[in-house]
DNA sequence: TCTTGTCAAGCGAGCGTTCGCTCGATAACT
DNA sequence: AGTTATCGAGCGAACGCTCGCTTGACAAGA
């Protein structure tokens, strides 16, 4: 989980005004740092409540405390204001996922427990930044709605390439759905579109990624396995 | 499936003209149901396209051929028209779901695989009813924002009581995680929230109800009830 | 030490546009 | 003729975005 240390906000801000330099005209990277905290928090904070489109860059100004010519420093339009977090989250993604731990990646199973807890603790930890990024993804404009589609597939495939590994050496039972990588990316996004339920009901991450890994596995290893697995109730990922 | 034939369009329409009597000023039957079937093809259209907000009256009535003012014969806020449509998915939702025959109610796995399978055939049948009504929920105002998540809860209470139901009567394994009845929606939701992926890939209705169920089954069903169901491949549904 | 010049940074009234919505005029029936 | 249905120009408000102006920190010149 060290990995996920590294995605505190300032982390992500300081990432955004490196790539995003040619539009920031605020030189002074402290200075810019600060108010860009501010802004994304603010923004974030907004558009989780009332959706991106319905958050106008008047409330933004109001919520962060900068004038509307301020923001302007930090953005060119609303949509690369837009553009500007989703590619943060996109990039998180891949970051995280795309590099497991080298012990990890030996057993597929263990691979594919830690891909479904990775995940889920990475939507915990930034949970407005994918509630932002992919609960109206839809309604955005063409291209940030593809760089959203295209993130979704990218994490399908890191599922699709484990599951199939486990396939490949006789790990799962004769019969497993095909649609399986697919459905696993559904159970992962209800921990941060349905979030307030969640807390609301007491559910902690633990009990949602166990959950989650149970019902994975119960379609896919072998019979014979589950039995043992559910006679030593909390036992090992690797047999 | 009989009940999801009482739910084209006219008759959904047609209701709506019931229920709204109050807000809706034309007088003659005929007219209304035709114009107001028109009004609402033409807002699922453009709001499945673009969201709901994002959709301006005035797009509505380029798209529909009715004018601005005679938009308002048919509802007085924008808001009324959200609602209208909003009120017809979970009126359909209760009906369908809350009415399975009696035969299936006999066995409670019968009845877990018949509310799945119903719940997907609905949710094509209508595809771009729930996609207006649950994709951007969370942007609606506060009381439709309510009706949405109450609708929710409702399909997920009748997942609860059958599962409640086949644990009590001793149908489902020792353990099975609390979580499943919760963690079934997101599976049913992803077949009209992602509706483009599966048609793009070839996924038909049939494939995603059967591997939906299998899923589910394979995280409750005793061991040895999985092995007898792998053996003969597409078996009854009842011992 | 004090004055002055400079410029990045920030401000907010105001631009053109579009929004949801209204209403008096008109058209189409009976 | 009288009722019902439809129309679309127009309203005030709010939108994304701009731009002339103020501010404040800092360094050079006296």
């Amino acid at each position: 989980m060290q990995e996920l240390k590294r995605l505190k906000r300032e982390d992500l801000c300081r990432s955004m005004l490196e790539r995003h330099a040619d539009v920031i005209s605020v030189q002074k990277p402290d200075v810019a740092l600060k108010k860009l905290k501010v802004i994304i928090s603010a923004a974030l904070k907004l558009s989780n409540r009332k959706g991106f489109q319905a958050m106008s860059l008047r409330d933004l100004s109001k919520e962060s405390g900068v004038s509307m010519g301020g923001l302007y420093a930090y953005f060119d339009s609303k949509t690369t204001l837009l553009n500007m977090i989703l590619t943060e989250v996109t990039d998180a993604v891949e970051t995280v996922l795309g590099n497991p731990p080298e012990e990890v990646t030996r057993d597929p199973i263990t691979h594919l427990n830690w891909l479904i807890e990775t995940h889920i603790r990475l939507t915990e930890e930034m949970q407005s930044w994918f509630s932002f990024a992919f609960m109206e993804a839809k309604n955005f404009p063409a291209k940030e709605r593809d760089i959203a589609i295209d993130s979704e597939e990218l994490t399908e495939s890191y599922f699709s390439a484990v599951v199939e590994r486990a396939r490949a050496e006789g790990r799962f039972r004769a019969h497993v759905t095909p649609l399986l990588p697919t459905m696993i990316k559904p159970l992962l996004q209800d921990w941060y579109v349905k979030r307030a339920k969640y807390k609301r009901r007491g559910v902690s991450v633990e009990d949602y990624i166990r959950s989650v890994q149970e019902i994975v596995l119960a379609a896919c290893l072998p019979l014979d396995q589950l039995a043992a697995r559910s006679e030593g109730e909390s036992g090992p990922d690797s047999p």
